[in-house]
RNA sequence: GGGGGUGUAGCUCAGUGGUAGAGCACCUGCCUUUUAAGCAGGCUGUCGAAGGUUCGAUCCCUUCCACCCUCACCA
């Protein structure tokens, strides 16, 4: 121990002029560790163990497990550790649960005692023992055999105040779970929402299928895409904006459910709803309309919050949401009409224009009609729509891939579901005339030369596709990630995605791996 | 992209125009049922980066970087 400290001075004097970095000094005396226990014939990363039980389990299980003296294997990091003369509490934590381990020397022997006594916060060990309840009532294992299953070389952070800084806990989200569980049942919830989903969708006869997520043309959505290059073939690619060309085109090929879960790219800002990428789940159903899938999607849901949460009511921020079906129904004009009390239903593009004016808008990139009512829609409406509202036949300027109103052929028939405040999915009766469709595209082709960038390229394959026959077809997208989010009562995307996209580093950090090399330099030297 | 804010020890945070502090963590003792254990002692900093003003900058100014909030657009 002398020694070690000698080695500190020494580095203090010889480095005077370079930079001191305190953690380099806590990771070189857990990396002393790791070499005193080698020294005494011990593994400081053995191969394996085999733990008779989860923590939650045990804890569940105490009673019985404590009367009838049973021996209990448990593995975790060490979370807190309290030395009491010649015994020890700790806390260990799994992926379960936390439980209290108690050490006394007389139990353990001088060995084991001395171990422990070497091991740091972060520690992962495995152990042996009985179940006893203390003085002060915490349910314990009284460990009666230990060994160490990795050594830590990074200190953890704070005990108590835990890890808040957002950069770090999205930047080392393995800091982030280790320190918050609230952070990992999150996550657990995500992949469990998302199982549900999928059972629901198996058992209702959907197939669930892949199509390219490296796409020669990309389409199905409004979005600016990311590009590569694929170099043996000389080929600019896009990364997928949306899986709906790829999907209908297995309708046409004859399957009458199909499902993806997309894992989708979009080159755009990122904020609190965007990540660039992102999941969505889309799906297509033969022979059926709009309003089939509107019925469909309200039952979905309704069976992923019951199944979850045992209730159709979960809070969310302020609000508590209502998931008992039927969900409301307004159209997206009639929606307008009741805010601001104007019709749009007649109007013309320069007369809707003067009416978003008057409204207080700024018209300046609304190149056509549907523009402006989805302007004025997104201005006046949107906020308002806190519990589950469908909102429905969207102007067909703005639904290039949607099938015109039965009834009135300057709308599609198209719906949006709304809660919170978010969009929480987007459906069709797919639009499945070829000539129509080609039509549309040439519309955004327009619009691409006016400048939108985000409205969708012609798909020759597509229509070619569509020119074989596709049967009617109800079709829906909805973004995995905000369902998440409005599950788990999250408000920012990147708390339901384990490592959202951040900037490259900040300078001025030092690498862990750096204060590694500098040791294993030291090291290195030592042993010549 | 526009506006506002933040960046100080491994973590959570104070603070000052004269090169910096607390708690936790860490190290050394004591303590065989503790509870954010306790007690005694100790170690720890390129004060985000670069430049400028100044006798002197962590603090004032400029630029840059990262993060957060917000507005605009996409899910």
């Amino acid at each position: 121990m002398s020694e070690m400290k000698k080695n500190q001075n020494d580095q203090n004097q010889k480095s005077e002029s370079d930079v001191q970095i305190p953690l380099a000094d806590l990771i070189k005396i857990r990396r002393e560790k790791v070499l005193k226990l080698r020294e005494l014939n011990i593994n400081p990363y053995p191969y394996r163990y085999e733990p008779t039980h989860h923590i939650d389990k045990v804890l569940k299980d105490f009673d019985a497990l404590a009367e009838k003296e049973e021996v209990i294997r448990l593995t975790g990091r060490i979370m807190l550790k309290r030395k009491m003369g010649k015994s020890f509490f700790a806390h260990i934590r799994d992926m379960s649960q936390a439980v209290q381990i108690y050490l006394k020397l007389d139990v353990v022997g001088r060995e084991t005692f001395d171990l422990f006594n070497m091991l740091d916060l972060g520690d992962i060990i495995g152990c042996e023992g009985t179940l006893f309840v203390t003085k002060t009532g915490e349910r314990t294992l009284r460990v009666k055999s230990l060994e160490l299953l990795s050594k830590s070389l990074h200190p953890l952070p704070d005990k108590h105040a835990g890890l808040t800084d957002v950069e770090t806990r999205y930047r080392r989200r393995y800091a982030d779970l280790i320190i918050n569980p609230e952070v990992r049942e999150v996550f657990i919830k995500r992949s469990r929402i998302i199982k549900i989903i999928r059972e629901f969708l198996n058992s209702r006869g959907f197939l669930e299928v892949e199509t390219p997520i490296l796409q020669p043309l990309y389409g199905g959505g409004m979005a600016r895409p990311f590009t590569t290059h694929h170099e043996k073939l000389d080929m600019d690619m896009y990364l997928r904006i949306a899986d709906e060309l790829y999907l209908k085109r297995l309708i046409v090929g004859g399957y009458d459910k199909v499902w993806e879960y997309c894992k989708d790219f979009r080159n755009e800002g990122l904020d609190r709803l965007h990540n660039p990428e992102f999941s969505m789940i889309e799906l297509y159903w033969a022979n059926a309309d709009y309003r089939d899938i509107a019925r469909m999607f309200e039952d979905l849901l309704r069976h992923t919050v019951f199944t979850l949460y045992g209730t159709y009511k979960i809070p969310y921020g302020d609000h508590e949401i209502d998931f008992e079906p039927p969900f409301r129904w307004m159209t997206m004009i009639g929606s307008i009409e009741q805010q601001t009390g104007v019709d749009f239903t007649d109007l013309s593009y320069e007369q809707a224009l003067e009416k978003a004016k008057a409204l207080g808008l700024d018209t300046e990139n609304l190149i056509n009609r549907g523009k402006v009512i989805e302007a004025v829609w997104e201005a006046k409406v949107e906020k308002k729509l806190i519990q589950p509202t469908f909102v429905a036949d969207f102007p067909v300027e703005i639904s290039p891939l949607a099938k015109k109103h039965r009834e009135d052929d300057r709308l599609t028939e198209r719906f949006e579901l709304f809660i919170a405040a978010q969009e929480m999915g987007n459906a069709f009766s797919e639009l499945n005339d070829p000539m129509d469709q080609l039509e549309r595209f040439l519309q955004q082709g327009k619009a691409i030369e006016d400048g939108d960038k985000e409205a969708q390229p012609l798909d020759d394959d597509f229509i070619t596709a569509l020119s074989y026959g596709m049967p009617p077809t109800g079709g829906l997208g909805f973004g995995i990630d905000r369902l998440i989010m409005l599950l788990t009562n999250q408000h920012t995307i990147r708390d339901v995605i384990f490592y959202p996209q951040m900037k490259d580093y900040r300078e001025g950090t030092v690498p862990v791996s750096k204060i590694l090399m500098q040791l294993l330099e030291e090291e290195q030297k030592k042993t010549e």
